[in-house]
RNA sequence: GCGGUUGUGGCGAAGUGGUUAACGCACCGGAUUGUGAUUCCGGCAUUCGGGGGUUCAAUUCCCCUCAGUCGCCCCA
């Protein structure tokens, strides 16, 4: 067999699912004590839903999708992200109608981007984000970023830094974009042909061209912050003033700029400061998009969410050197020896498991010892016993692998026998 | 898109231009024909990612290719 997982993709073995499963549940039970509900998706969308909402002079659209076109000639796009799709749900479903505002959405799945893997970096990768639309309230901006915080730190999580800065509403950017095209366009033949083109649509994609980073006008450009209106500010300093509030410190840096186009005012980024990580540092992007939900047909309703990826996450708990120590579960191995006991074996672990206790057998006939060296690596608390001698009796003999102490015990007394000493073995510890 | 690095059994990992490719783990069998540690004995790669070339001879040298991995860029 030489068929292989797709490049830039991954199996999450049952010796890594434990992990995932935790994080997951760790992060349902977030969004539970914030009120977020879930909201699932499907895994591709219309094009032209990213194009509109990301941006169509992003990397991510320009280079990063997985388009095909179905057999109905439709264009269709595994998603890049999340926040489309929510946005496009609660636009198609009309959730600016529901009762309870701001809507508060959480999503969990993967997600797809066509790169080269690095540390940190796949192909297809889970991403968890939140979604507040609905609500303008500088307060919310600081729940947003509270819930993110908290996943972490209650996945363990200590070194960690907040980078935030606000890319200000349409009037700041509009003028701040004047005056990038003026700065550029004197010598925008100096630069690649991606950037000329940018230069009308989105001159501020010309500030993160790979091909240009060298040129002196990169380093003289226009600050956003500098174009900031009073309304833009004010908003800003409201964000910072209920981070404060909320205790999370945070940093900031004007040149942080989100690589989706429809970001405005509070945009964010969560890092690991952890040593031994990989290149990659950022854990959780996100920010404000107010006028998305209206590029996308729906009213006025401003948003605001993150996301973040899982395979990051247990990258930071590993640099942070988390273990993770999973406890066996199982309770009872059954050994039956000859044909006989063979088919009580397979009857008795059939019963167990239907009194919630959990049992396993060897499947493949082999000896004892090999059986008994099964059981002990599968951290069984109990091992049963029957053969002929057993069978006679109507009994098992009943091993408890941590005392070496075993008994017999009649068959009819055999579930009772292990809840007991089981709860009582749960009290010593 | 560009660059570094690696590719030997289920896993980890040595090694050499030349008849049998170390070792460790795991696994299987036995010592112990009904009991898990340890120990001892035995078994376990006609083959060194794939293709081509040099050579009397290549897993070892050269070229190409594929794949993993890491980094640049950007991102989650």
């Amino acid at each position: 067999m030489d068929i292989k997982v797709p490049r830039g993709t991954q199996d999450i073995l049952p010796s890594e699912s434990g992990k995932w499963q935790a994080i997951e549940a760790l992060i349902r039970e977030q969004c539970r004590m914030y009120q977020y509900k879930e909201i699932r998706t499907p895994v591709f969308e219309h094009t032209e839903l990213f194009t509109r909402s990301v941006g169509d002079t992003t990397d991510i659209v320009q280079k990063e999708m997985y388009t095909f076109q179905d057999r109905g000639n439709r264009s269709l796009t595994l998603r890049p992200e999340g926040t489309a799709s929510a946005v496009r749900a609660f636009v198609e479903h009309k959730m600016f109608g529901y009762a309870n505002q701001p809507v508060k959405l959480y999503y969990m799945g993967p997600m797809f981007r066509y790169e080269r893997q690095q540390a940190g970096r796949y192909r297809q990768f889970v991403q968890f984000g939140i979604e507040a639309i609905g609500s303008a309230d500088p307060a919310i901006d600081a729940e947003v970023i509270s819930l993110a915080m908290s996943v972490y730190q209650n996945a363990g999580l200590k070194k960690l830094k907040l980078v935030i800065n606000s890319l200000g509403d349409t009037e700041s950017r509009v003028s701040h974009k004047t005056a990038l095209v003026n700065h550029f366009e004197p010598h925008i033949e100096e630069f690649c042909s991606d950037c000329q083109n940018r230069l009308q649509k989105n001159p501020l994609r010309i500030l993160d061209c790979k091909v240009d980073h060298n040129h002196p006008l990169m380093e003289t450009a226009p600050s956003l912050a500098d174009f900031l209106n009073e309304e833009s500010a004010a908003y800003f300093e409201k964000v910072k003033e209920y981070l404060t509030i909320l205790n999370i410190p945070f940093e900031i840096d004007p040149n942080l700029v989100r690589g989706l186009d429809y970001y405005n005012h509070t945009a964010f980024e969560i890092m690991s400061a952890a040593e031994g990580f990989g290149a990659i540092t950022t854990l959780a992007g996100g920010g404000r998009y107010n006028g998305l939900v209206e590029e996308l047909g729906g009213p006025d309703a401003p948003g605001i969410g993150f996301a973040m990826s899982i395979e990051r996450l247990l990258l930071a708990i590993e640099a942070e050197n988390n273990e993770w120590t999973e406890k066996s579960t199982l309770d009872v191995y059954v050994i039956g020896l000859g044909e006989a006991a063979k088919k009580k074996a397979v009857e008795l672990t059939y019963q167990l498991r239907q009194q919630k206790i959990t049992a396993d057998m060897d499947y493949l006939d082999r000896k004892m010892k090999t059986q008994m060296k099964s059981a002990d690596r599968l951290q069984a608390k109990y091992v049963l016993v029957i053969g002929d001698d057993e069978l006679e009796q109507d009994s098992a003999m009943v091993k408890d692998l941590a005392t070496g102490a075993q008994s017999l015990v009649p068959f009819s007394s055999l579930v009772d026998h292990i809840k007991t000493s089981s709860t009582q073995l749960g009290a010593e510890e």
